[in-house]
This record gives C-alpha cells, sequence and structure tokens, in this order.
DNA sequence: GTATGTGCAAAAGCTTTGCACTTGC
DNA sequence: GCAAGTGCAAAGCTTTTGCACATAC
C-alpha cells in the first residue's frame, strides 16, 4: 500500500510554506502536488512547465523556477546537476543519500543507494570540518546495455 | 623537484593528437601547454580564453571549446559540473579519484583526495554492472569560515 | 489595503553551430 | 590539393529578472 499521495502533498506544502513567511498560491500547491505525484523520479523544471501545459494548468516558467528556488531553500528538493544540460530536481524526503550512475553514451541515469556513501560523507565532514548538506556521487561511465552494444 | 613541464606537456599533446586522427595545429598545442602549466587546478573555457587574450595568443572561444571536446573524449581532461553556472575541467591524470567540497554560501570549492572513494566507486561498479570511467563526489554544504561567519 | 506573488517578455550567461576562410599533412 | 581546423557572429538553451498587474492574508 502506497502511502497517501494526499497526505504526504499537504505536510509538504504545509512545511514549505511555514518554513518561512510564504502565501499559499494555486500556482505553489500545483507545483508542490505535482512533485509529490512524480514521486522519487527526477525532473527538470521544463518536465513540470510541460506537464502544467498540457494539462491546461496555468503556471508560467518564471512562477516554477522561483518556486522550485524556494522549495530547494526549503530543504524539501534537492538540486542535481547530472548532465551537461538543465538541473535535475529531486525530492529530498527520498531514500536518505543516494549516488547516480550516469552513462555517457545513452544518458541514462540510474540511481543506487549507499549506505557505505552515507558513511563516507560523514567522515569526510568530519575531517575536513565541513558542515554537509547534502551529497551526491556521480559515477559516470557506461550502462550495461551501451557497454555490450559497444563490443558489438 | 616538479617534473618536466615541457616533457610532459610533450607527452599530453602526442596522447592527445594520436589518440585519433587530430591535427597538430598551434591552436591545440597552446591550449594543452596552457592546462599543462596550470598543473591540478579547476578551470573554465573562459579561464583559458581570457589568458590566451591577455597573453596575446589568438585562439577563439569557439576553438578552446571545441578542443576541450576532444580533450574530454581523450580522456585527458575531465570535465566537471559543480557550481550552476558553468562547467569546469580538470586533468585526468591528477590522484586518481577524489571529491569536492562545494560551499554554499561562498562558492568556493575544496578538494580531497579519498582512498575510501575509490573504493566505494569499485564496489558500486561492480554490484551494478556498470563500466565505470571516473566518479565526482560533491559534497554541499558549508565550509569553516562561513558556518562561523552565519553564526555570529 | 498592502506586501507578496505571477506572467510576460526581455536579458543574461554559457555553449554550440553554420559558413567562409586557412592550414596541416 | 583537400580534408580538417579556425574565427566570427549568430543561434540555442536554460535560467534569471524588471515591471505592471493580480491576489493572499
Amino acid at each position: 500500500m502506497v502511502p497517501s499521495s494526499r497526505a504526504t502533498r499537504e505536510i509538504l506544502i504545509h512545511r514549505f510554506l511555514s518554513s518561512s513567511k510564504l502565501r499559499a498560491t494555486a500556482e505553489r500547491r500545483a507545483i508542490v502536488g505535482e512533485i509529490v505525484t512524480r514521486g522519487g523520479k527526477h525532473f527538470s523544471a521544463e518536465d513540470l512547465v510541460d506537464k502544467f501545459r498540457r494539462r491546461g494548468t496555468r503556471v508560467s516558467r518564471a512562477t516554477v523556477y522561483r518556486t522550485l528556488e524556494h522549495l530547494v531553500a526549503a530543504g524539501i528538493v534537492r538540486r542535481l546537476i547530472l548532465g551537461h544540460k538543465q538541473a535535475l530536481y529531486e525530492r529530498s524526503d527520498e531514500p536518505d543519500h543516494h549516488g547516480h550512475l550516469i552513462c555517457l553514451r545513452c544518458g541514462k541515469v540510474a540511481e543506487f543507494a549507499s549506505e557505505p556513501l552515507q558513511r563516507l560523507l560523514d567522515t569526510v565532514g568530519r575531517k575536513h570540518r565541513f558542515e554537509t548538506l547534502s551529497g551526491s556521487l556521480q559515477v559516470f561511465g557506461m550502462c550495461r546495455r551501451c557497454a555490450s552494444e559497444e563490443r558489438s
């Protein structure tokens, strides 16, 4: 049974709005709602804009960017820079720290959870007196499919 | 005693040019030479353009970008995306794998070598049948100086 | 009623590209 | 000589911003 998406959304919206003196606008609700609906997957600002356009919800690109900025500041989503072009975002209430396997040939991004990564972050932070907020391990290379296609 | 920079440069240029059927132009020599001179530090495409402009060497921005692309493909430099704006590059013959500590407040990027990171990459690659070419661990947070300024 | 937020379109910033000219091999 | 490389300026993309209008509180 999947946890109630409606409940999650309300919690997130509440946390988001109360974290500063932000107003609860229809646009912000739509954006948070959409992010909740997407679950743990990565998404770009443009993904949201597209979705709203297709669905007929009126939210401008500028508002999407501005709201994402707030969400990042509030610690609700993380901003990832994986490929070479746009930034991707993901909910930060996802299984703690994880890394990304980025295929340089097909561009696919896979994710892996890693308990050792978590420990590594702790160690590094302590050693360098650095206050770690989040960490992202990017591994560049070739996914299994591309590696085998490359050989043939 | 620092290893001969001239020798290093020749080796790199040779490796670079012979890795495909690339021609040895003055521009490419200047770019590789400059990268060698910079040692292990990060640099952006614009850094190179600036340097050439100040020094009076005529190398266009387009050529810098095109050559960097070749260098990345040849495995001589790595392309890093650390902050939010331009890509940074670094020589890939640097002390194997290392991570980056990125301060979200002042933007400073520090580097740390990490043997455990190396091991983590191996483990992850094996586990996910992923052919790892390079890995980059980005740790976002606050550096010591900013953390203390923030508190005061 | 007023501080906040939104939309639009323009601006900004990095990177890529088309095309005519140059040059290494 | 000709394929490969360069420079220039224009175009492409994502993201940010200024400003007039709209709206949550």
